[in-house]
DNA sequence: GTTTTTACATACCAGTGGTATGTGGTGGGT
DNA sequence: ACCCACCACATACCACTGGTATGTAAAAAC
């Protein structure tokens, strides 16, 4: 067999995060076999422990990646934003970016559903991952230096927002005839716009 | 071996379901095998597969137990409330009975966490399993009624403030400094205050 | 040019959820 | 009172799973 160099290793590894991210997203973590996995990018189950050690840790760098796309998203969109802009009117486009993250299929299933039951409540928040987290609380730490909310509620306030935008996330993904985007955002706003 | 009338299959039943809660609340789905289970009530795999046609099916009991203990307690507080009080402190208090339970360790562990992976997305919404979201739309629907909130933002109102309670149970469960229950409660009250 | 390390492949393992079949006690029909 | 179908399990077995131990050829290091 040809053995490859170290710049067809990175590409074994991309391929591997690839097809795995695909097939947790369509089938979900628990029916996604390490052999389909291997059988999609072509090698043998040898080569994936070599590069991930654990089924768990080839998911974890699946669920970080597309938290670090989000991540990246919502901050230059908030920045762009804040530049624009009131600071009220670019914590609504972070959060805007995120419910646009929370409607994606992938995103849903890898780290909505599945990211909480495979990763456990401790490394859950106890670790610098929930990028999500992080994001909203970033965002109503500024609006509360700025006098729009009260310091004492951030936290709070950051949990529950967060939260309650996952879950709009998924109505909208139902398409169900009442929850449209529109009123989604009207609602939301009017959520927000009471803590002022 | 002695085998057992129908009333001591009943007892087998429970005790499996009993057995299956505590072990999908201490070490999760995926990490309770059916071996475990059946050892802990002291039957074999046989007795399991002739009561619950799947591991799935067991869950699926499991977190409707804890499904419907949740909505008879949230349904008793919002009648109670609703008598003595206004409409509106009557869905305070149902949100309230909700997040005690967001709190809880099964209830996360099983309804919040393990539900959706296992379950999956379609059979989370579709069917009328989610009392959860049922009872959250069914309070905002009487503040609509009674022209508290505006009628065409109920549903959108629902499933955000529905998850913005789960999330502020699992803040709550973290026992972070700054997230304590007074916080929640006034940074709630401050949210959805501001709907009138 | 030899040695070490890398990037895989191969073979194997205990344990998993699930099935097929066996079996003794129970309860209803006559 | 007897019989027999059925119920509530037990036993044995299966394909497949994630994970490990080992082998091996090519590439990199010296």
């Amino acid at each position: 067999m040809a053995k490859r160099s170290k710049l067809d290793a990175k590409k074994t590894r991309e391929d591997l995060i690839g097809a795995a991210m695909r097939q947790f997203e369509q089938q979900g973590y628990a029916d996604t076999s390490i052999n389909d996995i291997c059988k999609d990018v072509g090698i043998t189950k040898g080569a994936l422990f070599h590069h991930f050690p654990t089924k768990r840790d080839l998911f974890l760098e699946v669920w970080t990646r597309l938290q670090v796309a989000m991540d990246t998203e919502a901050r230059a969109a908030a920045i762009e934003a804040r530049r624009l802009t009131d600071p009220y009117s670019a914590f609504l486009a972070g959060c805007g970016v995120y419910l646009k993250f929370a409607t994606r299929r992938d995103y849903q299933k890898i780290v909505l559903i599945d990211g909480p039951a495979i990763l456990g409540l401790q490394g859950w928040y106890e670790s610098d991952h929930d990028l999500g987290t992080q994001n909203v609380e970033a965002g109503i730490r500024y609006l509360a230096k700025k006098g729009i909310v009260e310091e004492s509620r951030v936290s709070a306030l950051a949990v529950m927002i967060q939260s309650a935008l996952n879950g709009a996330g998924f109505a909208l993904a139902r398409h169900q005839s009442d929850v449209t985007p529109d009123a989604i955002y009207d609602a939301f706003e009017a959520m927000v716009k009471g803590l002022r």
